[in-house]
Parts: structure tokens; sequence; C-alpha cells
DNA sequence: GAGCACTGC
């Protein structure tokens, strides 16, 4: 319930200490250490960064600027309003300099703010230029949406469509041609370009943005680069080199003869620019000033354990104190939003009639499309927006007319805890964001214009958060990575990397692709482990697909892997249709397990597929509690993953149908990918892992809640208030001994 | 008898 009682006390809760309008703490430090320079009056800032850490200044900084300035201002103009537009960006009146720098540089670190205009103009200078020579440029994103818009943003600047001069290639979606001369990617993209083409030789310059970021990928990538460079840059250091590499000596000393050089420019927000440029033993790092709007921040006087309800009083100050303008709430999560939304709600139909209204608007990835938009309609005249999201409207989601900002100062991680026992959980914890966090999400409250940031915790406590958050590679699964590493005969552990993962985070990972088959005793490659690679899964569903052809239910394994890959969940969970949602998904239910139980909804939802237009398919899913979303990148997959089968010659039309013995077939493939993830009954009707030492349970979303079965294998294990198994199918416990590597063992 | 931040191939 509201509390009402606890308006009145509201105001207090802020310190009365305002910062300085447009610059943020971190903006602040900042200033001191590198002496931050608008662009606007005073160009760019160009330093190397060895200097960068000594005091004082150094007189590197005026060549560059003087360049930029001596420079001839642009010729006549053709589309007026977008070229104007492109002259105002704060980056333009450093244009020169920063080509200079790229041209004279194998490496440039740019930091660059917010609205500098980095991430579209500098593939367009270095174009006009002349840098790309031949090859391409390549930008990489870490996300698909940002590589798909701006690459339309890109080529309408360049007067042309999408796929011709400038393009995108994403999963699922690629705009590109031979006339391609930039390209956005994103940075998954781009490492399995490497597997196929390892010195990446279709590209002259390659671009990474947001590398602050610091996903697996960027990181993997930013390896890559480093070690391509010295293949690619020096004819001398070629050779050795290719005397270096094993047995494709010859060929990669040829093709580096005829390459064009790479250029690497690194794109950053500010905080970790010194340590990307001593990765590329000092590389030249330029600043270039943002153009964002004055925010003003306001810290708790003490803290808020209970962040809710500190957003709820925060919300209604605003609404009765503040003029007009949308207010956004970051929250760790889905539940808070819901009770937060069930709050504001009641509240705001209690306020007086002449009051303006609150609009709640709740904004989370799982959120069905139709409700999501939402929050992009205007806000009707007399209204209040009030938007209540998670991290997705940090990064991933612009929401316009933004003008204060709730930051409850929380977010939730996954983190992969990785056991000696060799296994691990994923956790999903609530914990505190990072300083630069903090920033991105006021930052999202001047979009437009003079904004404000209210901070649910003390300054004193945003001064102790982290500075970055801990690089991806350092908390996730490396399975994945170790195998694609080695089929460029890379291992992992001797990978010059910006962060070393631990020891037995490596270890894991070479124990689970040794007992997938992908790697050997000696822990070379195998072929096996060659195609799995080729597949764009997880190795253990990788693994199990390509046990399916002779057991022949590759058609079946191939539906349930798709399900099982997509990003999203299969099952709808609602609170209010509990009853209804269980007995919707009773029909689909197979007394195996929830491996076949998914199976049945493939064929139930292509059975509608065929036969309905797509509401009626809509209808369906909404009544069958099924998420459409999921089903509908699943259909995408399963067709990513038919190509790539038709390549390794296994023909994905070979399927069981309802024959004798379909359904032992299927869960003999899966058990072939899920070795790790399996459990034999305890006498106590708990369960324990077969490879490691924990007991689980089964989790109650599961089909098989409840049921004794002598053995099950599971999709993940997730830690909360117990280890349970989710995604779980029961199997007689001799399959687990026809694991391949278990059966040698065994003999 | 529980609960799902966000990406990517």
């Amino acid at each position: 319930m509201p509390k009402i009682a606890a308006l009145h006390g509201i105001s207090n809760i802020y310190s009365k200490h305002k910062p300085p309008g447009h610059a943020t703490p971190r903006k602040r430090a900042h200033k001191r250490e590198h002496a931050w320079v608008d662009v606007s009056d005073d160009d760019l800032e160009v330093k190397s960064s060895k200097k960068l850490s000594s005091k004082g200044t150094n007189k590197s900084d005026h060549g560059p600027r003087k360049k930029a300035r001596l420079s001839a201002p642009p010729g006549p103009s053709f589309k007026e309003s977008l070229h104007q537009q492109r002259k105002q960006l704060p980056i333009y009146s450093g244009k020169d300099a920063v080509v200079d720098m790229i041209r004279e540089n194998d490496v440039t670190v740019l930091i660059g703010e917010t609205g500098s205009g980095k991430t579209t103009q500098v593939p367009q200078y270095l174009l006009e230029a002349g840098l790309s020579g031949s090859g391409m440029i390549a930008i990489t994103q870490p996300r698909k949406v940002a590589a798909t818009s701006l690459a339309s943003r890109v080529a309408s600047e360049q007067s042309t469509s999408v796929g011709s001069l400038v393009g995108y290639s994403v999963r699922f979606d690629e705009a590109c041609s031979s006339d391609t001369r930039i390209k956005y990617v994103t940075d998954g993209m781009l490492v399995r370009e490497l597997l196929g083409d390892p010195l990446l030789s279709r590209y002259s310059v390659v671009i990474v943005d947001e590398a602050h970021e610091r996903t697996l990928r960027t990181d993997l990538l930013l390896a890559n680069l480093k070690t391509l460079l010295r293949t690619r840059n020096a004819p001398t250091s070629a050779v050795r080199e290719g005397a270096k590499g094993k047995g494709k000596g010859k060929g990669k000393e040829r093709a580096s003869e005829k390459l064009n050089p790479l250029k690497v420019v690194i794109m950053s927000a500010t905080l970790e620019a010194e340590k990307f440029s001593k990765f590329f033993g000092g590389a030249q790092v330029v600043y270039v000033k943002g153009r964002q709007h004055p925010v003003t921040i306001y810290h708790t006087k003490t803290s808020q354990p209970d962040y809710v309800d500190a957003a709820f009083r925060t919300f209604f100050q605003i609404h009765t104190d503040r003029p007009s303008g949308d207010v956004l709430i970051f929250l760790p999560g889905q539940e808070d939003i819901e009770s937060l939304e069930k709050s504001i709600q009641l509240y705001a139909n209690q306020l007086p009639k002449d009051a303006s209204g609150v609009l709640v608007c709740p904004m989370y990835a799982a959120l069905p499309p139709s409700q999501q938009t939402k929050i992009f309609s205007p806000t009707p005249a007399g209204m209040r927006k009030c938007i209540l999201a998670t991290n997705i409207a940090e990064t991933s989601i612009t929401i316009p007319g933004v003008k204060y900002v709730i930051d409850t100062g929380k977010c939730k991680e996954k983190r992969y805890l990785a056991k000696h026992t060799g296994t691990g959980f994923d956790t999903l914890l609530t914990r505190d964001i990072t300083q630069s966090s903090a920033v991105q999400r006021a930052g999202r409250a001047g979009r437009e214009g003079k904004g404000f940031c209210f901070r649910l915790y003390t300054e004193e406590a945003f001064n102790a958060l982290p500075i970055t958050a801990e690089p991806e590679i350092l908390r996730c699964t490396l399975t994945s990575s170790v195998l694609q590493l080695r089929c460029l005969s890379q291992n992992l552990e001797e990978l010059d990397l910006m962060d070393t993962p631990e020891e037995s985070s490596i270890a894991f990972a070479l124990i689970a692709l040794v007992l997938l088959g992908a790697l050997d005793n000696r822990r070379s490659l195998t072929p096996l482990g060659r195609k799995m690679a080729a597949f764009p899964l997880e190795p253990p569903l990788a693994r199990a697909l390509l046990a399916a052809p002779e057991l022949g239910c590759t058609s079946e394994v191939l539906a349930i892997v798709s399900v099982l890959s997509s990003s999203s969940s299969l099952f709808v969970n609602s609170h209010d249709a509990r009853d209804a949602a269980a007995d919707a998904r009773r029909k689909f239910r197979h007394p195996s397990g929830d491996h076949l139980t998914i199976l049945n909804v493939v064929r139930a939802y292509e059975d509608v597929a065929g036969a309905e237009s797509k509401a009626g398919r809509r209808d369906w899913c909404r009544k069958m509690f099924l998420n459409e979303r999921c089903l509908a990148e699943a259909v995408n997959i399963r067709a990513q993953l038919r190509d790539v089968c038709e390549r390794q010659q296994i023909d994905w039309r070979v399927g069981v149908g309802d024959s004798q013995g379909a359904e032992s077939a299927i869960l003999r493939a899966m058990v072939q990918g899920l070795v790790q993830n399996t459990a034999f009954l305890q006498p106590d009707g708990s369960y324990k892992q077969v490879m490691g030492h924990t007991i689980l349970k089964i989790h109650p979303s599961s089909s098989l809640v409840d049921k004794k079965v002598p053995a099950i294998i599971y999709d993940e294990l997730v830690y909360t208030t117990h280890i349970y198994a989710r995604g779980v199918s029961a199997i007689p416990r001799n399959f687990i001994a026809e694991v391949p590597l278990l059966k040698q063992r065994t003999r």
C-alpha cells in the first residue's frame, strides 16, 4: 500500500548539497586529471597516453590541434540539412586531427562522450580520407539494434540506402554488397568471421566501439587484433609470425605481403583510456567532449534500504513540486517494477482531480512488445509519464521526454560460479551498480534539455562504488570461447588478454570440452570439436545436435535446441492467471519431462503457423500462455542451424516422428550434450550430480517437479533459495554410461 | 513449491 503519510517527510531524504550543474562527479574527476576540453571552443585534445599519466602539459597537444584549426572549411554543401547537422557535431571541429592521428598510428584510442558523434562520423571521415584503401571499415557494436540503426543513419548521411556503400551485418540480418565500404557489425559477428578469416583480410580499419563495456566478445576481439596487427603491419615480423604459426606459416606469410596494413581504433567512454592504451603498447589517445545538457544530481542524506519505497516517495515529490517532464526510474528487476507500478497507480488515483495525471509505463526485456511501445508514444497533455525500467533503458533504449531520473543504484547480475568439482551454477543477484553506470543513468535525464537525477543513495555510497563493472570474461562461462580459440590454434590461457580469467574458470571450460568430445585427452581439437564450433550454439547444445544424426532424430533435436538457445523463455508466467497457465501447459506435457514437452509445443505451433494468420498465431500463443517471441526466434535459429547442417552434409530432415523408440533416441542425443548436467535420485528424494557433489532439487517450473525418477538431465542450475535444476527430463540410468568418453573410462 | 538483469553467434 502507498504510504501517504511518508510523503510529508520526503524532502528530507536528499542532501542540500547540489553538485554544480553539468558536471557529474566522473566528469569532474576527469577535468582534474586530464583537463577535459570542450571541443566547441577548444577543438580536440590530443595526447599520448604516456604523457597523460605524468603531470603537466606537453607540447604534443598543440600539433594536431593546430592542424585542426588550419584546415579549410568544408567544400560546397549538397544535402544541406544533413550536412549542417554533421558539421554541428562536437567531433567535427577535430576531424582532421582525428584522421591524421589514425593515419599516423596503427592503434588509436578515441575517448568520446555521448553525443560527440564519434560512432557515426569517424568511419565517414576515414572513408573520405581514403584510409580504407581497397578494404572495408568495420565498426563493432555490442548490440544488434545499434549496428543496424547506425548503418541506416550513416547511409542516409552518405545519401545512399543501407546495403550499398554503408551496410551492416548482425545475426539473422545482413545488408551488404560488393560496394560496401563501411560496415557496422556486432562484435560477436566479427569474432565469428575470425574463424573463417583469421587475418580479417577484408578490412583495412577495425573500429571497436563501446569498448568500455568489455563484453566477452570485445575482449577476445581486442586480443586477436593485437596479434593480428603484428602479422599484418610489419613485413619483417610477418616472417617471424609465419614461422611461429604451426604448419600454416607459409600461407600466412604470403597473405600478409598482399594485405593492407590494419588500422585499429578503440572507442570508449572515459574510464579505461589508459588501460586500452597500455594494452596496445602506449597507443595514442584522443579525447572528444560530448554534447549533453546539464543534469543536476541529488544524493540522499542517509541510505535508503527500502529503495522501492524511496523511489515511490521521490516520484510523488517530483510530481507535486516540479514542472512537467517525464520521470524514468531505474529498478533492478521485474518484481520491483510490478510492485512499484501498483503502488504508484493506486496513489495517483487518489490525487485531487485538478492534479495532473500519471501514466505508468513498465519497461523490461521480457515485457511483450505490444506493451513496450507504450513508452515511446507522446505523453498526453496534462499527464506525466512515469517509466519503470531495468538496465534496458541504460544503453539499449532511449526514451524521449525524460527530464527526471530516479536511480535506485541497484541492478541484477548473472554470475557463473565455477566449482572445483567440475561443475558450476548461475546465480542472479541484486547488487550495487558501478559509478559509470550511475553516470550513464543520470545522463538519461539530459538528452533533450536540462535534467535532474535523484540518486537513492548517499554521495559517500556513490564514491565507494566500483568505477567500472568487472569485465564479462571474469564472470562468465568460457566453454564456448575456449572452443572458438582452439579453432584458431589459440589457447585462452596463453592469449594476451586485457584481463585474465581465473584458472579454475579455464579449467572448467577445458573439462567440459573434453567431456563433450571437442578436445581429446591431450586437449587438442578433435574433428567433432571443429564441427561443434561451426554451430552458433553453446557447446552442450551443439554436441546434442551432432549426436542426433546417428540416432535418426536430427529434426527433433534441432527443434528442441532452437528453443533452448532462444534468448527468451517459452512459457509465460502470469501472477493473475496462474491456474489457467498451468492448465494450458498441461496440454503439451510429456511424461518424460521438459525437453519433449518443448517438442510438443513446437509441433503444435507449426500446425497453428500453417493454418492461422499472424494475428491468429498471436492469439493462440496468448491462449496457451506461450511466449511468441521465443517461438519466432527459435524458428529463425532453426533456419540458421539448418544452413550449417547443410554445409556439414548433415541431413536435417531426418526425424524419428512418432515411431517406437522416438523418445529414447531424442533423449539419448540430449544426454550426449548434457553429460555434465546429469543427476541420480538419492534415497531422500533429492538428486545428486553424477559429475559433481552438488545436491539439487527440480525447479518448481519443471513438469517433473516432485517426481522421483532414477536419473535426470537438466538445462541449467540456478541458485536461489535452493540449488534448482531447470529444464529437466527423466532418463534411464544407463544412458549416461553410453556417452563415448565415459564408456572408454569404464572399460 | 519458485520467480526470470542484459547481450551475442
